[in-house]
DNA sequence: CGAACCCTTGAGTCGGTTCAAAGCAGGTGG
DNA sequence: CCACCTGCTTTGAACCGACTCAAGGGTTCG
């Protein structure tokens, strides 16, 4: 009964959303899912341009994507910026947040967005009597840190087009496992932050993405992007 | 009585060890700490060169280091390693783990070292009922991501020596926080392996050290490290 | 329609890599 | 104990990929 009262504060489940795996008590059916779908709880709006939270604000909540887009970026204290990743629907931010209860990076959202905000006290405390939650959320914590150490072999050894390559194709599997298409989509960030994401300048990416072209590989029209030939792109990885 | 049956069966307590962290239930006294100090457990001794464990392999405990050094890397499919960090004495390994079951990367003694095997899934039977266990295992891995994205930006976004001065100072600030001199330290790793680390050559570290030595910010012999202005080593990082 | 923003493309530059050679410490076996 | 080997490091010179600087074009929005 105590834990039924707090996920209807927590109000946050959706058939389509990572917090299927983080909040779903054994023996949950998706019906009874999706009809929770349709409850409107501790939700809220985040407009494009947005923070959804800053660096050194109190950490409070871990937030789940609904939908939307957003960027996490850290600010180095010259005022460089550096873009960490990029978070589409079913995503968990603030995660990086816990150890120091301090955000140690900004989110901000790409375009209109809409996320559940999920107390983090509250949800501790539930994982404490639900094994399944407990076991979910050391299990997203632990492929965050296993996806930032890709990233960091990414940065640290990939040449510029190969970034790039990997970049589009992580974004399409991302694209395809939440039902959309995985060979064409509208990219949400600037050449700008994808080049700060890669570790690279805008013209770079801008010129291969115009490389990729002429290859054949992609369709550009400006946030526009067609993957003709993933294999093509998925080659350029194995150097 | 449960829990302190866990708690033998473990067998990893260590003042000086961030697993006190881990482990420690309020209210346990320094004292009762080192006594099970005295006692030995579930602990391993790793050879240098030897691995602790390989990517691929099923993950069934974390690693806690009681002593030595371990780099952790790994492997594109193209044979192009990269390193992910460097461990020593109270750190932690395998928390990438979690998610799939299966180590994603590689872990590999530099010097001869004793770590602490903790089974997984008796820390998180115990975890659910020691609160504080709980928010531990939380704070490390959260911790874990926070310090990744740190190396993100400075692998995306500083230049060579930069890099290097950065991880100076973080392997400083180590050494000290458990006790060691933070002015002179022993690199337990090679050229190439810090260059793996920070995205750079072999020759490039080399350089750089020598760069940093003519100009009296350190004292370089081989792996003897003598920091010798870290104020103007920080002054490098605020470009 | 103009302003602001984003993207593309070109030319020149530079930091870090690559290739190559030589020095140095530690370990091994004669 | 010395000679030799091996692995690690240093240093130099040439090269190249990505950056910088700069100009121009496209799109969106007030």
């Amino acid at each position: 009964m105590k834990e039924h009262n707090i996920l209807n504060q927590l109000k946050v489940v959706c058939s389509l959303c990572s917090l299927r795996e983080l909040c779903l008590p054994i023996g949950f059916a998706l019906e009874e899912l999706q009809q929770l779908d349709a409850l409107t709880g501790s939700k809220r709006l985040v407009r494009r341009g947005e923070y959804l939270y800053r660096t050194g604000e109190k950490f409070a909540a871990i937030y789940a994507i609904r939908g939307g887009f957003f960027k996490t970026s850290v600010l180095h204290e010259d005022g460089r910026e550096h873009v960490t990743g990029f978070h589409m629907m079913g995503d968990i931010m603030g995660l990086d947040a816990i150890s120091t209860e301090t955000h140690a990076c900004d989110a901000v959202a790409l375009e209109c967005s809409e996320i559940c905000e999920i107390p983090f006290d509250r949800l501790s405390e539930l994982s404490m009597v639900m094994p399944v939650l407990h076991q979910n959320l050391h299990r997203i914590m632990s492929r965050e840190i296993a996806f930032d150490h890709e990233i960091m072999l990414m940065l640290g050894k990939m040449r510029a087009e190969e970034r790039l390559a990997a970049f589009l194709l992580n974004l399409s599997k991302r694209f395809s496992a939440r039902g959309y298409s995985a060979a064409s989509f509208q990219l949400r960030m600037t050449r700008e932050e994808i080049g700060s994401y890669l570790g690279l300048k805008l013209e770079t990416v801008s010129r291969a993405f115009s490389r990729f072209q002429e290859e054949g590989l992609i369709s550009v029209q400006r946030k526009l992007i067609e993957l003709k030939d993933a294999d093509g792109l998925k080659r350029l990885l194995r150097v």
